[in-house]
DNA sequence: AATTCTCACAACCGCGGGCTT
DNA sequence: TAAGCCCGCGGTTGTGAGAAT
């Protein structure tokens, strides 16, 4: 026998997100942490699914989430690995980690696609610098894949190596324990409420803002959109001022160093204001580790072999710990 | 000024994989 | 082992804003 069935349909409310409901989700997950979508309706008392529930924590109210503006590295890298992958946004989205699959999908569909047309119509072909459909020296799809399987055996060893006890512990920069129980061993909501303390403070916040200067006759839609853009605003904004005094320290430091790591790797800085919970499971399933592979054919196989040998042995979990089934959250 | 068209994006839907009972 | 459920993913739709006419 399975479980009890999901969410009934009749009585759940759909379409946009409002700012009371979006407050309501966010308080409950900053108490017992994203996960268990299906209680989540009933415990917050909100008319909506457990599907619905779940998209609006991932994609617009998880911190961490920077929205619009893709800057032209960006759109170069989900070219590249939109080549590579197909469609598989996830995917991409896992080396964008403030960026969602939705909000790249949608870049996609509605830019990215046009222009390209447009590339190769205007250039027979000939994408330029940083396009890669059409490079001769493309890793194929199988090559590629088996690759990912030997960087995946690769990094687990280095994986148990870091983590072994002899092992000196120097050189992570985890040490801080809340950080070491939400990024590696905590599945699930065990993980620590202060995660998600900067999305529940910011959250207040703008509710204030927004109380004061409520959108001027905005429908639902741009009503949700414009407290959208706040909340991710603050959000974004609290990721980065409230790591150095909650829980989120630890995390922010890795991943700044991660942010380095894909600076000196994609030449920008693709991971600005890194904060909490960018590397939130939602980006690390197993499809969604830096598979380092895909990364383009500019990218020697050699430095990302090591740069993912490097981060395995400064921060192992940040890359693997993910190992084959955990979703953290 | 009114209407129509196009664009952008939030949200929904359906499916498949994996997990639970 | 099988039935049923949950979760996550990708495709698609709905709707408002702004541009064009």
């Amino acid at each position: 026998m399975g479980r009890p069935p999901c969410c009934d349909k009749e009585g759940v409310k759909k379409g946009p997100w409002t700012p009371e409901e979006d407050i309501i989700l966010v308080t409950y997950i900053q108490e017992h942490g994203p996960g268990n979508w299906r209680s989540v309706p009933t415990k917050t008392g909100l008319s909506r699914c457990s599907k619905s529930c779940r998209l609006r924590w991932t994609n617009y109210l998880r911190p961490g989430i920077k929205r619009g503006n893709f800057t032209e590295q960006e759109e170069k890298m989900i070219i590249h690995l939109q080549d590579l992958l197909g469609n598989r946004w996830a995917a991409i989205a896992s080396y964008l980690p403030q960026r969602t699959d939705n909000d790249i999908k949608n870049y996609w569909n509605t830019h990215l696609k046009k222009k390209l047309k447009k590339l190769q119509a205007g250039s027979e072909g000939n994408l330029g610098e940083g396009f890669s459909a059409s490079s001769p020296q493309r890793i194929s799809r199988g090559q590629w894949e088996r690759r990912l399987q030997t960087d995946i055996q690769m990094a687990k060893i280095a994986l148990s190596e870091a983590l072994s006890p002899q092992k000196p512990s120097s050189s992570n920069n985890n040490n801080n324990p809340s950080n070491s129980s939400s990024t590696l061993s905590s599945t699930k909501p065990t993980q620590s409420p202060s995660c998600y303390a900067s999305s529940a403070d910011n959250i207040a916040r703008l509710l204030k803002g927004w109380m004061k200067n409520p959108p001027k006759k905005r429908s639902s839609r741009t009503n949700s959109v414009a407290t959208q853009n706040s909340f991710n605003y603050n959000l974004n904004a609290a990721g980065t001022d409230t790591a150095s005094s909650s829980g989120a320290k630890g995390i922010s430091s890795t991943s700044a160093e991660l942010s380095e790591t894909f600076e000196s790797l994609f030449g920008f800085e693709s991971l600005e204001s890194p904060n909490s919970d960018q590397f939130s499971p939602s980006n690390l399933s197993p499809e969604r580790k830096p598979d380092v592979n895909v990364i383009g054919p500019e990218m020697p196989l050699s430095l990302l072999e090591k740069w993912l040998l490097d981060e395995c042995s400064v921060n192992p979990e940040k890359i693997l710990g993910f190992g084959d089934d955990d979703k953290i959250f």
